[in-house]
DNA sequence: TTTTATTAATGTTGATTTTACACTTACTAA
DNA sequence: TTAGTAAGTGTAAAATCAACATTAATAAAA
């Protein structure tokens, strides 16, 4: 008798994506201008419905594409949540993701296309509904995973410096790093490849760039350790 | 125009609790056999469908109540669920909460109408649907609170011996802690109140009490920081 | 009453990790 | 040639962690 759920409620599913960028002025969340009721005009995360045939993780790498363009995203589920009033046009449990992507990837004309913006951290504007909440767990989490996984990888562009590297964990952590010795805790993991090639954008004396070795990498991030910044 | 979603799909939201409680056998989950269809008979972890006027948090704080007659107990989202046959019968959504009980205070009564039982981590049944895969997610999260979190107000009585945190934090943890290092971290973190009363069962010397210092406890809720045992 | 058996309670030391800190180098542009 | 700028580098003191064994208290048994 497949039909004893059937007093049960149904409820809409929505998924939400912060999605996560980082340049030289620090970490970025990609938003919206919604441009539908309720709310329209007003600044949002990337969201959508799930679908009948669809898993959270498929719904949220469907949003994150429509709306940059981009595959192969790291993207990590965060929260559900449910209340009442949460969205006034119907009952709807929202599930969110954050992504990393290389803020350089996206492709600008879907962003322009749907009034996207990347914002700073530190001065994006007010969010609907609950998207300003989901935004700050996102943060807390992403700085956790700093603290027992390698981040840069997703984040940063393919060859970069120490310095960004540095400046990138700084602004996930917004605290201020020793540079010695995040370079030296750095090195000790082992994940980075120094290439002969420098930036000279920054300096006259130049300075080294970095990839990462993908293989060490992808080895951290299955074991979690702790990493003390 | 508040009908603009009318196109999207509704699915049914359940939630499922993962229960632990704490003995002398060791880190325990609750069970309950299944009596309506599917999977009658088998083993499953304690759930319910979300009301439409209710939040997933008072969903989860209401199933556990259902099962256990507990309050105000510690509960803490999970993740959502979400592959598409997991539950045979409709297409439906569970979002998974974990729960720290003292095995000590349950309901007698409604555990044996319920046909729940306590099972050691180790040798629990296999679990319907995707229960399983939930319960080891728990545990991984519990094992992580515990780096960051005191544990075991929670879980032990209101007064217990040092030996019964220490054997607790190992059962969390699934290795053995060196005696004296776990009791002076323990002590360095002053979250406990020694008494003058002994616990005479476990040896002729007796192992003094101890209490929480609630206070002091969650104040350490509050501020993460990191453990290493 | 003495002995025995059992678990509780307790501190130290060496090893490792973390933190704080400042000068020299390389290069370009003036 | 000089001046200016960020890059690159090492050490020492402090804090934390990990390993380890003996004595204390008591009840039960002899």
């Amino acid at each position: 008798m497949l039909n004893s759920y059937s007093s049960a409620d149904k409820v809409l599913l929505a998924v939400d994506c912060i999605i996560f960028g980082f340049d030289h002025q620090g970490l970025k969340i990609l938003l919206i201008k919604r441009d539908f009721e309720p709310e329209r005009g007003k600044w949002s995360l990337m969201g959508g419905f799930l679908k009948r045939d669809e898993i959270l993780d498929d719904a949220a790498i469907r949003i994150l594409n429509t709306y940059t363009g981009l595959h192969d995203i790291y993207m990590e589920q965060l929260h559900a949540y449910s209340e009442i009033d949460r969205d006034p046009v119907d009952r709807t449990i929202s599930v969110s993701y954050y992504a990393l992507i290389n803020i350089e990837n996206h492709n600008e004309e879907l962003i322009k296309n749907y009034h996207a913006e990347w914002f700073s951290i530190a001065d994006a504007p007010n969010l609907i509904f609950d998207h300003n909440e989901m935004v700050q767990h996102a943060i807390r989490r992403l700085r956790y995973r700093t603290s027992i996984k390698p981040i840069g990888f997703e984040l940063l562009p393919e060859k970069f410096t120490m310095r960004q590297l540095l400046e990138l964990y700084e602004a996930i952590l917004s605290k201020e790093l020793d540079k010695r010795n995040f370079i030296s805790k750095i090195n000790s993991l082992e994940i980075l490849n120094k290439l002969d090639e420098k930036d000279m954008q920054s300096s006259r004396k130049g300075s080294y760039l970095y990839t990462f070795n993908k293989e060490k990498y992808e080895e951290k991030l299955l074991n979690d350790f702790v990493l003390n910044l």
